[in-house]
DNA sequence: ATGACTCGCAACGCGAGA
């Protein structure tokens, strides 16, 4: 079986210990993460290695960032988001591993609506669709993850009515995820299991873990020769619970050899 | 409640996050 998770860790120098204890524990034998915040050179590779990780970084200075951790090598690295080449924020990054086609996302926010940042969002989210669409002809197994900052339903939010003006639930936000899987891909956690109201984010803020006020942003987008090979797909809530934790937790699935 | 919390920065409060 092969593990593969997808973490927003809201800064990697903040989250090492807790990076590590969950690798440890664990052990998905590929980790996407997001929203390093550190350029490469201060990525701490040497402790993700000592784990038996290998390594590739597409860092900045204190904003976005997203890397690939996995146990075999990592071939065939794109750096952003092909079509998207003047792009100076370090959102995507692609590689062979594993025999897998995988991507790190961290797609934009896009709040506050009416200006650029959400335009600049719709905008990435085409361009991605265009990658996306470009991967399946390879008709490989495909898994793209990451931050999404989607809320694909109103079953995916803690309450709709207060995410009406945010971007995350934007018809022009959900059209666009649509797009994506009406492509070809599966989102592993739906595919395999319809409770509502289950998160993968909770708000730092005004005790919203306490309160599960949460909401569902974080996906595992697969690609058909991907999503015949899924078996389970969960959110594991442990890493939000401890101390100094990501607002975000891990989710991962299991494909079969 | 224009709130609340956490991060990086070169700060000694601010912008960004979602």
């Amino acid at each position: 079986m092969i593990k593969i998770a997808t973490w927003n860790v809201n800064s990697i120098k903040a989250r090492l210990s807790n990076v590590l204890a969950w690798l440890q524990e664990a052990s998905p034998d590929i980790l996407l993460l997001q929203e390093l915040k550190t350029l490469e050179e201060n990525f701490p590779r040497l402790e993700i290695e000592a784990l038996g990780y290998n390594v590739e970084v597409l860092g900045q200075k204190s904003y976005n960032g997203v890397a690939i951790l996995s146990k075999g090598t990592i071939e065939d690295v794109v750096a952003g988001l092909p079509g998207n080449e003047e792009d100076p924020q370090a959102r995507y990054l692609e590689a062979q591993t594993l025999g897998l086609r995988v991507a790190s996302i961290y797609l934009p926010n896009g709040n506050p609506l009416g200006t650029e940042k959400f335009t600049y969002k719709i905008e990435w989210m085409d361009h991605l669709r265009a990658r996306a669409r470009t991967l399946l002809a390879g008709e490989e197994a495909v898994v793209l993850g990451g931050d999404y900052n989607v809320i694909p339903s109103d079953d995916d939010v803690f309450e709709p009515a207060r995410f009406v003006d945010d971007a995350l639930c934007q018809p022009e936000s959900r059209q666009r995820f649509r797009s994506i899987l009406y492509l070809g891909y599966t989102e592993a956690f739906r595919a395999l299991d319809s409770t509502p109201h289950v998160y993968s984010y909770w708000d730092y803020q005004a005790g919203a873990w306490q309160r599960n006020n949460g909401v569902r942003i974080d996906h595992l987008l697969l690609s058909p020769q991907a999503a015949d090979r899924l078996q389970v797909c969960r959110i594991d809530k442990g890493p939000r619970g401890k101390e100094k934790a990501s607002d975000h937790t891990p989710v991962w699935c299991e494909l079969t050899p």
